[in-house]
DNA sequence: CTCAGTGCAAAGGATTTGCATGCCG
DNA sequence: CGGCATGCAAATCCTTTGCACTGAG
């Protein structure tokens, strides 16, 4: 089995692009080219990521730009955005783009780290927190599990 | 059997108290009326609650010194700060104060309720976490498992 | 008495917004 | 071309902080 053809040189996350174009055209939004930029930088990191890590990482971004899209990018179910009680909040993207997964928060530095558990876990939550969401009259979406405690840098 | 003899009719939260106290002494805070004030509206909640919130059932209470004061049960484990896609912060008791328990959060108004879990659900989740923290090198403390969608009043 | 706690006003700082200009479609 | 997107600067507003005063122990 071979490997599929090379994607255009200039992007090593063209499927991905594709998505993140087609969702933002359901929305009547443009793909350009500062969006196709954070969307890189975002994939680039593979965690979860604040604006000042962004403009770190692209610096010719400009910040009220990368809130502003960012925005339209949430709006797009693009990304997700996770407040955090540290100072910024943290980005990323948002399912299907990403598999579902959970977060390792430090309680000491605010880093957030992504984990994934088993699917019957998962699927016993889901039945769980359904069930005590209609007894409340709540519209369930999604849920995050976050674990909280000090990483591998704070312990 | 009887009830047993009536709290100090100033009060109707007086084990609460006796609580809150033990924990401030044991960071050599003192217990003011401002604090017992405060700690008085959030029981009154029995919800997570905001800052605009305590004002409005407080008056008499001062932003900053809620702010200040909140820090200071926070650090002493009186309660815990939810951060929030909204403009405020949420508090409420921090374990064992309040037994475990978890949020459904409105992502449209950005309220938070209080849900509680069937106990195997939570150990099995704890398991889990537990695993998948170790392989991480991190050291769980506590988890959060909220539910994002519409609150009966935004859906 | 002494020092932590309080209230007011002002500062801080992440995020948002107004507006003139540039670029996508 | 026409309107959305961008960048800069300024505004917003939740939260924190400085400082003089008050009250708990």
């Amino acid at each position: 089995m071979t490997r599929r053809r090379s994607p255009a040189p200039d992007s090593q996350h063209t499927d991905l692009h594709d998505a993140v174009g087609t969702r933002l055209a359901r929305h009547d939004y443009r793909y350009t080219n500062g969006r196709r930029r954070l969307v890189d930088v975002i994939a680039g990191a593979g965690q979860p990521i604040t604006l000042p890590d962004i403009v770190v990482a692209a610096p010719e971004l400009a910040p009220s730009s990368v809130y502003r899209n960012l925005d339209v990018l949430e709006r797009s179910g693009v990304v997700d955005r996770i407040a955090s009680t540290g100072d910024y909040a943290y980005f990323e993207f948002a399912e299907p783009l990403l598999s579902h997964h959970h977060h390792l928060i430090c309680i000491d530095c605010g880093a957030i780290e992504d984990v994934r558990l088993d699917d019957d876990v998962e699927a016993l939550v889901d039945r769980s927190l359904a069930e005590a969401a209609s007894r409340a009259g709540f519209a369930p979406l999604r849920h995050s599990l976050d674990l909280h405690g000090y990483c591998s840098r704070c312990r």
